[in-house]
DNA sequence: TTACACACCCACACACCAT
DNA sequence: TATGGTGTGTGGGTGTGTA
């Protein structure tokens, strides 16, 4: 398949662009059906990406939007007519219907771009409009002209209108009766969620569809070993298409396991691991081309919107030393050490030492310099050995030597030289690489050096497996299980949600915490809610009266590990604490605390794991986000400190030794209600 | 019989934290 | 502040058993 073909027929969704794991967006129900309309229009005009308009949130999907108006201006012009031109299709959405709900949006790109219509709602069958629309399904239980996506994909490929008598499936009165035995009451009739082309209320393509009645359907059916847990399933033409664009979309994270850990949950028959292993084996080989990413791996537009295609693949995530990289940082070092011990520069042997120092350069002099040499016996820096010495190497030196050699990351260069080089040896590893080098030989980096002892009931690192998962994600099975009886899971996939912990204590905690009710077994009274209100109000003027437009944007300390594309996207820091505000004053349920996170990762790019983070030294208090982030750009300390409302673990540790001076401290800036509030959490482990 | 789906491994780059 | 301990998950695989 060439890579036309793959942007055309398999795609991968918004979510997958720029951070996969980002961008589901939940429209509110109440605003979907006046939004049918207009995106339906919008569908047609999806670019040659398959980016879905589910969403028509300018805000979210601007550069989407502009793909499409480019697409649309370029259709215009040439005045293209589809073969679907005039006919109205309807696509079964059931989730035993097809594979995965991407096949659905590939086959709905498909129609648009022909020039077809889609209907997100079934007429009644004897209705005269029905007698126009055709079903797409591999089953037909509506008594409708049905035919199989095959039709579809084949007139595509062909580009003609082909017979569709070939292609009609004939009423299966057997499935109609066990869909509506399947079905749950609110399934009545297709509701907009379930069978809309624009799929509002629900988060397009983030729940792959259960395969749970797969031996009723065409589609791949899971087979379980008896004796080891393990199915199998092939992977289909669809499958490895979607895989290879959303690769092609993240090429950074190529080689992750995440990446494909991610992708599992859009590809319901496959685990992380294998669709990696998928990828790595077989797939690798069809990656003719990415789209171009910038340093920090987002994709590159060009003036026109459209993603950069490129042959050239960006480095990955972390790159591994090199022997020159090796020889360069032992080097350095050595330097370091000779100037340290000698004062003495070690290229020009000039000494380093003048009559102006300040007292504190010459009394950190004085602890360095080797008492025993003479001033002007020293060793020239050739003859110099470092022997056994292993420091002390000021951070500024690592700081240096990353500003001249920014393939690493200053950690990266501090850890190799702790974990490597001096494991090694300085003086033996530069022998080793001029000795090399002296035979023509090529040097190797070093290796093997970091052994560590294995750690009972820890995971493997890198396993992607059932295994893997079903350990980190035990905790949350309850939580899970209950939300999903309550039919509020399943819009984020499973590897989304929070810890039960977490998910208690943020769902015990809404934006006026006044309001709380305590469904949640948290003893939070309103006397405590009202101290705290009081105490804010009175601290808003000190903590909050941070004007954002004085903070530079990004801020320094917002680095990529707490923040998402999203957020670097913004113009300013105005921007990003008005969005907070916003979302903030939304009136979620105590229930919604996934939402809540997913909004705040969607909408204002902050990763979860970092509202996880935060929100729990906020206690869960979402008034002090706002406060939260000003302080902690304007300051440049996450988390900011002495701050009311936000609990630094030696706050906690003050609370948990109980010592009243330290405490009545805590008590004077935090104030009494939220110290009470925080005790409570300690006592229950919430922290 | 064998290709391949999936589980699993492990060194180590990068990071954070306590002392 | 320098340093050591160690968490996390990448990068590059290999092992196992099923289709």
């Amino acid at each position: 398949m060439s890579a036309n073909d793959s942007e055309q027929f398999d795609t991968a969704p918004n979510e997958f662009v720029d951070a996969l794991e980002t961008n589901i967006h939940i429209d509110p129900p109440n605003q979907a059906q006046s939004k049918i309309d207009e995106s339906s229009r919008k569908e047609k005009n999806n670019n040659d990406l398959g980016v879905e308009m589910t969403s028509v949130d300018p805000a979210l999907t601007g550069e989407d939007m502009n793909e499409a108006h480019t697409k649309e201006t370029a259709a215009e012009q040439n005045g293209e007519k589809g073969i679907f031109n005039g006919m109205v299709f309807y696509l079964n959405r059931d989730s035993n219907a097809h594979d995965s709900i991407i096949i659905v949006e590939q086959l709905k790109n498909l129609i648009l771009l022909n020039g077809g219509d889609i209907v997100n709602k079934l007429p009644n069958k004897d209705s005269a409009e029905a007698k126009h629309i055709i079903v797409v399904s591999p089953y037909n239980n509506t008594e409708l002209k049905t035919v199989t996506s095959t039709f579809i994909r084949a007139c595509v490929q062909s580009n003609k209108l082909l017979d569709m008598k070939n292609y009609l499936v004939p009423y299966d009165s057997f499935n109609a009766l066990l869909d509506d035995a399947m079905s749950p009451p609110s399934r009545q009739e297709p509701t907009i969620s379930e069978s809309s082309s624009v799929n509002e209320g629900q988060p397009t393509a983030s729940k792959p569809p259960p395969q749970n009645i797969a031996n009723k359907r065409d589609i791949p059916t899971k087979k379980v070993s008896a004796n080891t847990g393990v199915s199998k399933t092939s992977f289909t033409e669809e499958e490895d298409e979607f895989i290879l664009d959303v690769v092609r979309k993240n090429p950074m994270r190529r080689t992750t396991h995440t990446l494909f850990d991610e992708i599992s949950h859009y590809v319901p028959n496959h685990t992380g691991n294998s669709i990696r292993h998928r990828f790595r084996v077989h797939l690798s080989k069809r990656l003719d081309f990415v789209y171009q990413v910038d340093q920090y791996g987002k994709l590159v537009r060009d003036e026109n919107g459209n993603l950069i295609k490129t042959k050239v693949l960006p480095p990955s995530i972390k790159k591994k030393f090199t022997a020159d990289e090796d020889y360069e940082l032992a080097i350095a070092i050595k330097q370091q050490f000779y100037k340290d011990i000698y004062q003495l520069d070690p290229v020009t042997g000039q000494s380093l030492i003048s009559d102006n120092d300040p007292p504190a350069r010459v009394a950190k002099r004085q602890m360095m310099m080797d008492p025993n040499v003479q001033r002007g016996s020293e060793p020239p820096f050739s003859k110099y050995r470092v022997g056994t010495r292993r420091g002390p190497i000021a951070r500024e030196f690592f700081k240096q030597f990353t500003e001249n050699h920014p393939t690493h990351t200053e950690s990266a260069w501090r850890d190799r030289f702790r974990k490597f080089l001096l494991e090694y040896g300085v003086d033996k590893y530069i022998e080793y690489y001029e000795t090399q080098k002296a035979n023509n030989d090529e040097p190797e980096a070093m290796k093997n050096l970091t052994i560590r002892t294995k750690r009972d009931n820890f995971p493997t690192p890198g396993n992607y497996g059932n295994a893997a998962k079903r350990q980190k994600y035990e905790v949350s099975s309850n939580v899970e299980n209950t939300l999903k009886s309550k039919g509020q899971a399943g819009d984020i996939p499973d590897a989304e949600l929070l810890d039960e912990d977490t998910m208690k204590f943020i769902s015990s905690l809404k934006n006026d915490l006044s309001k709380i009710d305590n469904n949640f077994g948290f003893d939070y009274t309103n006397e405590i809610a009202e101290a705290i209100r009081n105490d804010f109000s009175e601290e808003e003027a000190i903590y909050d009266n941070i004007d954002p437009n004085t903070i530079p944007f990004p801020p320094p300390i917002a680095t990529i590990d707490l923040f998402l594309p999203q957020f670097f996207r913004m113009s300013s820091t105005q921007e990003f604490i008005e969005k907070i505000r916003e979302i903030i004053q939304r009136d979620y349920e105590p229930s919604q605390a996934e939402l809540l996170m997913q909004d705040l990762n969607d909408e204002a790019g902050i990763r979860k794991t970092f509202t996880s983070s935060i929100l729990g030294s906020l206690s869960g208090d979402l008034m002090v986000l706002p406060r939260y982030f000003l302080n902690m750009f304007s300051k440049n300390q996450n988390p900011p400190i002495d701050i009311p409302g936000i609990w630094t673990s030696g706050d906690d540790d003050i609370l948990r030794r109980g010592d009243e001076a330290e405490v009545s401290k805590l008590v004077k800036r935090q104030g009494a209600g939220r110290v009470e509030m925080r005790k409570k959490f300690l006592e229950r482990n919430l922290i």
